[in-house]
DNA sequence: CTGTTAGCGCCTTCAG
DNA sequence: CTGAAGGCGCTAACAG
């Protein structure tokens, strides 16, 4: 039964006849107190609810124990996902979620400067970097631990300062192409980004990995049979129907997003097959594959980027970078 | 150009050759400051980037200045521009939002318990109340300041312990059925959520307020020419078939929900006149008319509410209660 | 292994 | 209007 008012180291020394200090041992480094004792203070805990108060202990210890995340505005397919699974592995870490609003990178810096100086957050998870993002820079130089979701495009991707976690979208996508071939499809189209998208590239180029390894087309061939579009269901749906023209033998079309997958069903109604990416409920609910990207994963991986990051101070023993594989959703 | 160590508020008072308490005064209570100390200690502020140090502070006031939010798993296609709309006002407001996972109500609880006892939050946000919700009431015995985002179904609406903001879900449907009415459409069908949704409920009185109030069908008639379903496209398409069978002269359907619409529009091909509700990405790629939650305005109003908790103790002063008119996107 | 001392950075009280 | 003293709850360093 928590009470009203705040309950405090002392209360659970007084309770358990000992000084403060022994509390404060038994919960931060145990193994430095008699079992005995260990488990008096640990019943004074649990009987008075005992929580150490956030605020005094990072003043205390300078350490938050709080990794900030930005939000910005823009529809992710899989944005609240990722926050559910960072939330869910946080829980089991002792750390925090701070959000913030940064809609420029500029707005996210000033957020970093504010967050820093105000000494509350001591780790930093950005996402959607974009080509030569400022930020990762910008971090390092101040000294702070950070892990990005998702490759530094554009700038040096294995610098081993910057720390990211990214799914491999290519082998996503090359993986899927591959099983629409084993199950008999030729004529694959590819409905990708347009070029300013890196991860659309990498996308792009599973499909032409799987494409021309299974000698179906030549490169060349292989130039007619995909289109870049916008991320939208229209644009999909005016795609499929620009390759269908020029390409009436379609059997199958990988799509680079469940949403351009749902643009090419309206138009086909489940007649050939497609298949998307993020396993949103768009093609649970339409039924057709989809690369999946494993979230739970992700959310770990940089957890733990971050956290060996504020242990070891030498960079080298762990790997700062990782691809993560996606899993195929065959449906 | 902030420094890589901490600049406290001795060093700002070193800096503008005042005491440590009067650069304090002027950050809390800047008026009682003459107006010449008080320039010269911004100046320093600014000069060293002085920020005070959240946690002393909040050790110091036991008031973190922060909201908790929770995460919890499944689709909502605006929890994430709420979450943003949240964090741009939290912004302007010297709030923080943390953010934890909650995938059932005691999930939650045990999260609310522990970010009290350990003191860093001062009010909750609740999201996705269901039917019951025990959580609203644990709070308030807790003497916890919190707000909900929807209404507290099944308990007392009215309770004014109960802060809560929501959308008119209800006038949006009406209105947007309304307009449809206007445009010269009669045949206007509905397809909402099942039952046990009591906001779905909510849209279809809706529909039936616009559509007995034109006296284009009794009460009776329109109990065929609506149909309740899944949040899905596939259910939206097999319902708008269901409808179809039995009112050949359909000639729009207002949905609960932009899912549905598109599940509807894939099987009609833009023939036919359909609505949706939250302004998604599919309604403005489909380029269908929509019922817009004004996220920013509920994001103002649950703040708003939380702030006006920890000033006024006295709870009639003020409405607790906010129901926010959505807005009609006509395309 | 346990207790004492000191201080993290800030703000509230109260003198001047 | 400004300054000095004290302490919020906790833990690092040391002493016993």
């Amino acid at each position: 039964m928590p009470d009203s008012l705040l309950v405090t180291i002392k209360d659970v020394a007084r309770d358990a006849g000992v000084s403060a200090q022994t509390v404060s041992n038994v919960i931060n480094t145990p193994e430095k107190v008699r079992p005995a004792t260990r488990q008096l203070v640990l019943a004074s805990i649990q009987k008075l609810g005992y929580k150490p108060n956030a605020s005094a202990r990072r003043l205390r210890t300078s350490r938050s124990n709080t990794v900030a995340l930005g939000i910005h505005a823009g529809d992710s397919p899989i944005f609240d996902r990722f926050l559910h699974a960072l939330a869910a592995e946080t829980d089991t870490r002792d750390l925090r979620i701070l959000l913030y609003k940064t809609d420029t990178p500029a707005d996210e810096i000033t957020h970093c400067e504010s967050l820093l100086a105000t000494a509350d957050v001591d780790a930093f998870i950005l996402t959607d970097v974009i080509f030569n993002d400022p930020r990762p820079n910008w971090l390092r130089d101040h000294h702070q631990n950070f892990a990005l979701f998702g490759r530094p495009w554009g700038t040096d991707v294995n610098d081993p300062t910057v720390a990211w976690v990214d799914v491999d979208g290519r082998d996503g996508i090359r993986r899927m192409t591959q099983h629409l071939i084993l199950h008999g499809h030729r004529n694959i189209a590819f409905i990708g980004w347009r070029e300013d998208s890196s991860t659309g590239q990498d996308r792009l180029a599973g499909w032409r990995d799987a494409m021309t390894a299974a000698r179906i087309r030549t490169p060349e061939q292989l130039e007619t049979l995909f289109v870049l579009t916008d991320d939208d269901m229209a644009s999909g749906q005016q795609a499929y129907q620009v390759l269908q023209r020029s390409n009436p033998d379609i059997d199958a079309v990988v799509c680079v997003s469940d949403t351009i997958a749902a643009g090419v069903y309206m138009e086909t109604h489940g007649d050939i097959t497609i298949t998307g990416f993020d396993d949103t409920p768009i093609s649970r609910s339409l039924n057709f594959s989809s690369v999946a990207q494993p979230l739970r994963d992700i959310a770990k991986a940089i957890l733990d980027s971050i956290q060996n990051q504020s242990t070891s101070r030498s960079i080298d023993t762990i790997s700062t970078h990782m691809l993560l594989p996606p899993q195929l959703i065959i449906r």
